[in-house]
DNA sequence: TAGATTGTTAATCGATTAACAATC
DNA sequence: TAGATTGTTAATCGATTAACAATC
């Protein structure tokens, strides 16, 4: 595909400028320039198309881009025309709030289940999703595709999960324990650390 | 203080370095060279070197880094030697989430209440911590000191709520909403959006 | 066609890495 | 003292911005 090694400071910002784009779509905005679109998101209009030409030529000249066809691409490039199946381990506040967001369906993403140590969590559902046992958990996998899990378990169990989910198939972990997995190289793993996010808050109240 | 404009990419990764330390520091390590914890970090010692020394020179040739000290300099950096008052926006499933967060404190990070429009959710505790109804807010920022808010309402409340914030004397703005927040210059916003984080995952999962 | 705006190259800026003299 | 490792300067690499010819 296009993928002649992006930076990763690009892909970052490819879900930001989904999130303008639908904004737009939304307003009933159906075209836009780069220089538009670059007052609204407080980036270089430069930025914006150099961004967007590391994937191919979406514009056109004297025009601008069609807001629609430039979702469906950046959607296409971040894989969101295909399905990934989640599932969460961890059934706490945080794995539930996450099993609970309502805009991951519609781009692909699609939560499955929940899995928990604690008996007394199984066996509940979380917006019409099952909860079950952590000791199902390897039967669940040899039924059914999982591309993804959500950790949402303490740091002293994450590791020890991640690595037995890995063995079982999975590839993508969306990590929010406060480690950094180590994992083979074709696991693909994105860390949410959200105290450290805190901390960068709190650097920049006290200067 | 030392803020002769620290880059962000700087800033960012101290968080880190304090979590590896703190770990160093709880496994009985009290002394550490840029080599070893470059190692151990997957980073290179020059740039741990590089970003130390744009604080001062916290370590000493020969020998390396003390540890206990190296986290007393960069919690001091961070701002975590200084008491923090948290309130939590939104007593949804994030929000009690973040304010069952053993680790804040002890980093002077104080979650004092959470607020809910939702009058049933009102009245309860949350690990102690009380939820009270948002029309009891203004009256709560009267008589308690909030550095900052943590928000995890609903875009559409988001931005009001965070001007009302403002306007009433909070500066810090811990974001879980799907929006950037536009407030005046003085105030410290610290975005999460995770559905971003969520797409770069299938982004290098599909490539 | 004339005006607008892209795609893309070149210039600038900033961040990372390498190297090594200073020094504990 | 000799060995180790920092602090810091210089070199490299990469990302951002500016500029403009191509083109719709």
């Amino acid at each position: 595909m296009e993928t002649n090694r992006i930076s990763q400071v690009v892909i970052k910002r490819l879900p930001r400028y989904m999130r303008f784009l639908s904004e737009l779509k939304a307003q009933g905005v159906d075209r836009i320039s780069s220089g538009e679109l670059s007052e609204l998101m407080q980036v270089t209009a430069s930025q914006i198309r150099q961004d967007l030409n590391h994937f191919g030529g979406f514009g056109q000249q004297g025009y601008g881009y069609n807001v629609s066809r430039l979702i469906n691409e950046i959607g296409r490039i971040l894989g969101l025309d295909r399905e990934h199946h989640l599932i969460v381990i961890g059934a706490g506040n945080l794995g539930r709030a996450l099993a609970g967001y309502s805009n991951f369906e519609g781009r692909g993403l699609y939560i499955r289940a929940l899995f928990d140590i604690d008996p007394e969590r199984a066996g509940i559902t979380v917006r019409g999703l099952p909860v079950y046992q952590m000791r199902e958990l390897s039967a669940y996998l040899k039924n059914n595709k999982v591309d993804i899990a959500v950790l949402t378990i303490p740091k002293e169990q994450a590791r020890q999960m991640a690595r037995e989910l890995y063995d079982k198939g999975v590839r993508g972990f969306w990590n929010f324990a406060h480690l950094d997995l180590e994992l083979p190289g074709d696991a693909v793993v994105e860390n949410v650390h959200l105290s450290e996010s805190l901390m960068q808050l709190t650097y920049y109240m006290t200067h």
